[in-house]
RNA sequence: GGCCCGAUGGCGGAGUGGUUACGCACCGGACUGCAAAUCCGUUUACGCCGGUUCGAUUCCGGCUCGGGCCUCCA
């Protein structure tokens, strides 16, 4: 067994197409900015499998010993409908239905989104950064990058996509005179190019705009995450993320403003700087879709599935994470509800097999201080293999099962086992709840614990008495209400409800 | 029309040129007054047709089917 061997941490590159070795911009370091909600309505668990995904890697990165230093942004502007230049803003529009501030509107959606984030155990990141707090940045970046790379339209200011080397090198598919089904902006240069800034039209009057040297109006969407990132992380950063669907578009631009940023920077150039090299970060990282076959992942088709809904038919939340972590980010990943009440019971089982623990778990542990305590030959071996999974790509799959493994491992050391496990449930963003946590009333219950106490005491007395007939009687009872009994648990639990 | 991706047992889902993860479900056993829960154990698969190879689910080509993107979307 060669337990100390080092797996170096390998990403796969959405640039390159690649798996590559992290190498940190900065000793120690891994500064991670990722595509964050835009606030116009609520998430549904299709969106949050991006955040899953970057707290999982952010989670690694801990474990493998590396300073995290993460932004998520909050967009609370500039997201547009349809066209991609001059449609309503997201924002505005849900104002409008609303009839409410659009600030209220944002501030909403902002805590709902903040609130599945708690659910699913995902870490607070440094910080979370607001588009609208950086306008007068985003003024100064498009004002740098204007005279070379952009041009000026009625409708607002674009960036000349020929400007820049390389442009959609990400998306590895420019359609260059593809037959676009939306009419283009009229004067527009290239198809690809897109609004940096968008000037309200005249005579409206939007609650979000501001005053800029391309008139008043508000800033497109990628400049709101080419200056968030680089404010805040520094180009280059170590790695972006995002949905897969923003390899397309949205990071292609993002990648083109910031190569436009930096040539202004370098004070060159002849030719453009190199795409790969200059796209503000080194690793572009992107997760696949949850799909569902109905449809109810999509936000335009009405009703969407919410974490909430999960929760309120009796599912708890971090059944969802066990979902995600069961599958690679990378693979497409299908939602159905017997999936999550099978996720569930593999967390239920999961957290059951690591009670007792409780007390002797460290979180946040990494893999070198987790060598250092973790020292039995049996245990050893699974820091190893636990290590190459995570290293490998972000492996949760396999990374789980040996976790579980630990979890169910016997005659041990039983505080290295705590050890270990607690180390690796951090890794993993799984928390080892109390039962009362874990057991979730569905919202439609038609009992509740007062009741089904009291039909437990009934039902225990019977069974003291020897009178089975009786206690079967309540037991069947309690079954009609949706009540199911269990005797002599491990975990503890008299009776669930639900899932 | 253009570009891209996928097809693994009942379901979900890893992975690999040769010994076929794992979870849930099912089945068997233990436990239980009986169940349930829990624990232990077992069964079932690599879309089709060619090619490369001593050997392919894994590599190559074609086909079929499914999905995504090209318009906001995680």
């Amino acid at each position: 067994m060669t337990e100390t061997a080092d797996h170096p941490l390998t990403l796969f590159n959405s640039l390159t197409r690649r798996a590559e070795a992290f190498v940190p911009v900065h000793a120690g370091e891994a500064r991670v900015y990722s595509c964050g909600p835009t606030v116009y309505n609520y998430p549904h668990i299709g969106n949050m499998r991006a955040y899953v995904f970057a707290d999982t890697l952010g989670r690694v990165l801990t474990w493998k010993g590396y300073d995290l230093r993460h932004v998520i942004n909050i967009t609370d502007v500039g997201h547009l409908t349809d066209d991609a230049d001059a449609g309503e803003d997201k924002m505005e529009k849900m104002a409008a239905q609303k009839a409410q501030s659009i600030w209220d509107i944002a501030r909403h959606y902002t805590e709902a989104y903040w609130a599945d984030v708690k659910a699913l155990n995902i870490r607070q990141p440094m910080r979370w950064t607001i588009a609208t707090d950086f306008i007068d940045e985003m003024i100064a970046f498009a004002k740098e990058i204007a005279p070379k790379h952009c041009y000026e339209l009625d409708s607002g200011l674009y960036f000349d996509v020929s400007t820049v080397a390389d442009y959609g090198r990400l998306a590895r598919a420019v359609t260059e005179e593809g037959e676009s089904r939306i009419e283009a902006v009229d004067g527009k240069r290239n198809a690809a190019d897109f609004a940096i800034w968008r000037k309200t039209p005249p005579g409206e009057k939007r609650q979000m705009e501001w005053d800029s040297p391309w008139g008043r109006g508000a800033p497109g969407w990628h400049l709101e995450c080419s200056v968030m990132s680089g404010q805040v992380l520094g180009f280059p950063f170590d790695i972006h993320t995002g949905g897969i669907d923003h390899r397309e578009i949205h990071h292609p631009n993002e990648i083109a403003q910031n190569q436009a940023h930096l040539e202004h920077r370098a004070g060159c150039c002849t030719g453009g700087l190199d795409a790969a090299e200059n796209s503000g970060a080194r690793i572009w990282m992107h997760n696949n879709f949850l799909v569902e076959r109905s449809g109810k992942m999509s936000k335009s088709s009405g009703e969407f599935l919410r974490l909430q809904l999960l929760i309120d038919k009796g599912y708890h939340p971090l059944a969802y994470r066990m979902l995600c972590l069961q599958a690679h980010y990378r693979s497409e990943l299908e939602f159905s509800w017997d999936g999550l009440g099978a996720a569930l019971v593999r967390l239920k089982r999961l957290l059951g097999a690591a009670r007792g623990l409780l007390d002797l778990v460290t979180d946040g542990a990494t893999r070198d201080s987790v060598r250092k305590t973790v020292t039995h030959p049996k245990l050893t071996p699974l820091i190893d293999r636990f290590d190459a999974a995570l290293s490998d790509d972000l492996n949760t799959a396999v990374a789980l099962t040996v976790l579980e493994e630990a979890a169910a491992m016997k005659k041990v050391d039983a505080e290295q086992k705590a050890s270990l496990v607690g180390a690796m449930l951090s890794a993993l963003g799984l928390p080892l709840l109390p039962r009362e946590e874990l057991r979730i009333r569905p919202r439609d219950a038609a009992v509740d614990e007062a009741w089904i106490d009291a039909a437990m005491e009934r039902r225990k007395a019977a069974r003291a008495n020897k009178d089975f007939t009786a206690s079967d009687a309540i037991r069947d009872e309690m079954a009609s209400m949706g009540v199911e009994v269990m005797d002599g648990d491990p975990l503890g639990w008299e009776w669930r409800l639900g899932g």
